[in-house]
DNA sequence: GCGATTTTTAGAATCATTCTAAAGGGTGTT
DNA sequence: AACACCCTTTAGAATGATTCTAAAAATCGC
């Protein structure tokens, strides 16, 4: 058994959610979960990582992305049918969507209350219910 | 002056949303406004017009949503980071989607009631709010 | 029917994303 | 350290949806 409890922060993230820390993933990593609300494309995401040096090719970006997302880590979220974001907060929330910028803004949970669900289709379970409130000017 | 009263229903709904009624957009209004709610994207309308032995171009299909869309005929909805649809119900309703068969179904406004909306980000316009409660099984 | 304006078209171009097959790196065992 | 195994990364090709382009065709008002 190593010691453990002397690792980076975003390895252990890594570790904790079954995720291999490479050194790619490491670098991403560190870019997506530094404390901010974050929403990234693929392509913003890849462009990030040119800008802080790190090499790595469009395709690795892309695992990387899917991989954390089936990993928990990140969240999908869809507002645009050309290009798919991420977010790295996975609880439970909604979103603005700048139409101008192409920006996300969360929604905390509490900002938006539901009443009424309708009856869900039978046979059928509710994987997520997704709130985008559309805004511009 | 002619004679406006026997045009076809379709000839007039599109007259009446200021757009040219030519024989490629008379088709696919036929398609599309039979009565029933319909979600469509670009590819399956195009499928449904060959099958009606309606010669018709892509390219055109797509012209075609975008005006009817524009038109304020159809509306555009995103649920899908790859594949735009385009539903013929253009009134303020909310979606079921059905992650396995992609098809999308609607939920009547009264279904779902929204207590609390977070505040209006300043100088900013609500467009639309979307609901999208995506099913599985 | 004429001419001006819009539509339609096929095909090329674009953009985001996925696939492929090969090279590279990580980990555990000896 | 060397080995073997498996997972990751890569460049580039392939895919799929959508938009663009430039030319041909249709439409409309007169």
């Amino acid at each position: 058994m190593s010691t453990n409890d002397c690792l980076s922060g975003t390895i252990r993230h890594l570790l904790d959610a079954g995720v291999r820390p490479t050194r790619h993933r490491l670098a991403l990593a560190e870019l997506l979960f530094d404390g901010r609300e974050r929403h990234v494309s693929a392509e913003m995401l890849n462009v990030e990582a040119r800008e802080h040096l790190v090499s790595i090719s469009l395709a690795t970006v892309y695992n990387t992305l899917h991989h954390f997302t089936a990993a928990g880590l990140l969240r999908e979220i869809v507002v645009d049918s050309r290009r798919g974001y991420f977010d790295t907060n996975t609880s439970d929330h909604y979103h603005f969507f700048y139409e101008d910028s192409l920006c996300l803004v969360d929604i905390p949970i509490e900002a938006l209350e539901i009443m009424r669900l309708p009856a869900t289709p039978a046979g059928k379970t509710i994987r997520r219910v997704e709130v985008v409130v559309r805004v511009s000017g």
